[in-house]
DNA sequence: GCGACAG
DNA sequence: ATCTTGTCGC
């Protein structure tokens, strides 16, 4: 079983959350023009059964062809509690260990962009999984969530209204903007294939504009979840 | 105390 | 995250 996170670490996490979120970087940049970015990173971790054991992958794929040219996937040892609002801290350091071996192995293959299992600014912090992971290895990151995170706080919840708008998702690229009650767009709500009845829910992670992230997603699917951050087969 | 909570 | 049936489709 995993070890509970202490509070003392939690308030460690807390400043660490912090300091990240000053450093995320939400507007636009070039550099990922979606017309100009030839590789997309995923990562994506998948739990061993009823295990702490867990298998973390790092995928990256070409555009518009989506064809993977590189993998790298390792097994893990899992030791941190997962509190939600605190993904990051359990997967960050595989995740950038992860990408410092793509870059020392092949270079040629770092992605101008990556795709993050989570979320990035639609977070109490604005700082995601996603975010975190963008800000620490100073890389642009897209976040994206297969379930709503919810912040009753902020009114952001899967209530009637929400659904409604879910259910008024037809096609591909419908898509509905999450807004907290202060009017501040966090995210984007988006049905990424025809035959979803659910969106998946995306978000700035760093180095990124919300249309831009939305539009690399977009090109990324073919089923619900963005081919970079499905789980590629052994 | 309870519930709700990305993965 | 994981457990689960059959069904449809690239």
């Amino acid at each position: 079983m995993s070890e509970v996170a202490s509070e003392e670490l939690q308030d460690c996490w807390k400043k660490e959350q912090d300091e990240l979120a000053m450093r995320v970087n939400t507007s636009y940049n070039e550099d990922i023009a979606v017309n100009r970015i030839s590789l997309v990173g995923g990562l994506d971790i998948s739990f061993v059964k009823g295990t702490d054991d867990a298998c973390i992958t790092l995928v990256v794929l070409t555009l518009p062809d989506l064809k993977v040219v590189y993998e790298d996937s390792q097994l893990i040892k899992m030791v941190a509690l997962y509190i939600p609002g605190y993904l990051a801290f359990r997967e960050a350091d595989f995740f950038h260990q992860a990408l410092q071996r793509l870059r020392v192995k092949h270079k040629e293959f770092f992605p101008q962009v990556m795709l993050v299992d989570g979320n990035g600014v639609l977070h109490f912090k604005r700082c995601g999984s996603a975010s975190h992971l963008g800000v620490i290895c100073d890389i642009p990151t897209i976040g994206v969530a297969k379930n709503l995170y919810q912040m009753p706080e902020e009114g952001i919840v899967r209530n009637d209204e929400h659904k409604q708008k879910v259910s008024q998702l037809n096609n591909k690229g419908d898509q509905f903007e999450l807004k907290t009650n202060n009017q501040d767009v966090l995210g984007m709500a988006v049905l990424s294939n025809n035959q979803a009845t659910n969106p998946v829910y995306v978000s700035v992670g760093h180095k990124c504009n919300l249309e831009t992230a939305v539009e690399i997603v977009l090109k990324c699917s073919v089923a619900r979840v963005p081919e970079p951050i499905r789980q590629v087969p052994p």
